[in-house]
DNA sequence: TCCATAGTTCTGAGATAATAGAATTATGTG
DNA sequence: CACATAATTCTATTATCTCAGAACTATGGA
């Protein structure tokens, strides 16, 4: 990831309403949740719910499928992981043995990445 | 961490130049670097330099103290850690075993947080 | 086809943030 | 004290973001 992508997902989620919006998607995993429910969740009138969920979806932080009269959105885990590794990165100035869990960390999660047929068995 | 501050922190970070900033400090370690060092090495001016730092500081995202002329900022590597957890707390809707690694890198990843004294032991 | 439901897009007014020039404050040195 | 250096604060212009009302598009069922 490089800065000009981390900016647009960091200023995605520097907004109350999208920064829960995205932590309810990741709370749901995989499986997502409909535009509507998202706005039941967190009470949001739906012309508000849909631009926001438009700029996460710019910022590649979610996806979106249609399904019937609903769309459903989910976090895409691969942007979160790749945007915290590109903050965290080169942490505590060249120290790697103190860094290195993160590291390993960052890479397991990346197991979440959201690939349909991955995501039932791991997540 | 909750919403208000993880938000404040994000959106300071959602700013191509807030981000080089921060970047620029935490691969700095916890010695830190002079207002002056930061505005020669990533070309920026005076008074928008210092409007960004103020707008990291506020963010909880920077420390600094003065030493003679110059005034020497840090990254905080605890609002880093704090802010990391934050946005992928939940993860994979509630399947521990996967992200189980996450947090316990998260936690490792505390012991960079800038208490001087143990600054330069571990980092 | 007609209607209800689910979301999105359009629009404009108000608020907030970004930028850089100029002036100001604080520190150290001759 | 006078001067240079290091950073900050003031200011005004410009650009961008936010929000909600209203209209629009897409899907499914009677």
């Amino acid at each position: 990831m490089e800065s000009k992508s981390a900016t647009l997902s960091l200023s995605a989620l520097g907004h109350e309403g999208r920064l829960a919006i995205f932590r309810l998607l990741v709370s749901a995993g995989p499986t997502g949740l409909a535009a509507g429910e998202i706005a039941r969740q967190l009470g949001m009138v739906p012309n508000s719910l849909s631009a926001n969920l438009n700029i996460l979806s710019r910022a590649n932080l979610t996806t979106s499928h249609r399904d019937g009269r609903s769309i459903i959105y989910q976090a895409d885990f691969s942007t979160m992981t790749a945007l915290v590794g590109f903050l965290v990165g080169d942490c505590c100035g060249g120290a790697p043995e103190i860094c290195a869990p993160l590291n390993q960390l960052l890479s397991q999660a990346q197991q979440c990445a959201p690939t349909p047929s991955r995501q039932k068995e791991l997540c």
